[in-house]
DNA sequence: GCAAGTATCTCGCTGAGCGAGGTAATAATC
DNA sequence: GATTATTACCTCGCTCAGCGAGATACTTGC
């Protein structure tokens, strides 16, 4: 498991990937493991509270949304998750189902459906990613202002070049 | 899509994200979009080449192991994506089917198959991630050694307290 | 009021992944 | 060196997430 001890500064200096690849690579693996434990991360809280990756990555954009303040309805929430309209149905069929979310029928435009996120959605929530979110905390706090900005860059940066096709 | 255009420095300074939540969060909320929109791009790229999300972090792990010297069994990767075994065998036989990869016995020890990458698996690993790649290291090149020093540290702690449940 | 457009839902289907159990090959015990 | 346990993988039957196609309900423009 912890298989992943690299050299350190052992090898050439300036590379530290595999010889060949251009420096930087490291970190872009590196990226690509985090997405790849996160994501496994999710599939296992998921199972464990009997559902599924999809239903939690939707309860994510839910609380998002939210957060910030948006409407939500299931025609967004299924542009976001990369589904199409059958799918998403069955998808909030589900989440009703666990009464975490609720239908509620628009007034303004009554073809439009808002989802509501129940309060058990927000707890949910806030048990899986509350642990991860000390941890992450704790890790931020031992950099220095200098150091959270860059990252903060970087991530940003990273997130818009994943957006692109 | 740029709602996320925070205060900056307008608000209550050393609190960038919404109001009672602690500092810092807004990385956390960052970091999580990132892993969304990458997951997007990869299902959109799986989608485009007729194979299914999992297939694709399947062909990414086996090519990790090889880029690593490491021998790739199907008990390992399914550990690793979280399969059982009876969906690891229909993945390989999906990915076999498909020419990415071959199963050859081990001669030590026969009751062990391996897993080779064809040299197909090579070329769309490096298809997809080729862009990104690239993106990835010009964003790096606007990065002081020390900043760069930084994210590296910073995405290690996120991958390690992302293994831990 | 009627046609066109939009938001969501229904139906039937495909196939990814699971649980249970089977088959070789190796390792341990006597 | 036969017997039992363990390991590594595969097969079978099933469930259900997600898709394509089409139906339904509502709004908007003429």
């Amino acid at each position: 498991m912890a298989k992943r001890q690299e050299p350190g500064g052992a090898g050439a200096p300036g590379e530290a990937g595999s010889p060949g690849e251009p420096a930087g690579m490291d970190l872009v693996h590196l990226l690509r493991e985090v997405t790849l434990r996160l994501d496994l991360a999710g599939a296992r809280f998921a199972g464990r509270n009997g559902l599924h990756p999809t239903d939690l990555r939707a309860l994510i954009c839910l609380l998002d949304a939210a957060r910030a303040g948006t409407e939500s309805t299931p025609g967004r929430l299924g542009e976001r998750l990369g589904l199409n309209s059958a799918g998403t149905t069955a998808l909030i069929d589900r989440l009703e189902r666990l009464g975490l979310i609720r239908r509620v029928r628009d007034t303004r435009d009554r073809r439009r459906v808002l989802l509501e996120a129940d309060e058990r959605a927000v707890a949910l929530g806030r048990s899986f990613f509350g642990p991860l979110i000390d941890r992450t905390i704790d890790l931020l706090a031992t950099f220095e202002p200098g150091e959270q900005a860059a990252i903060r860059r970087f991530l940003s940066g990273v997130r818009d070049a994943a957006g692109e096709d």
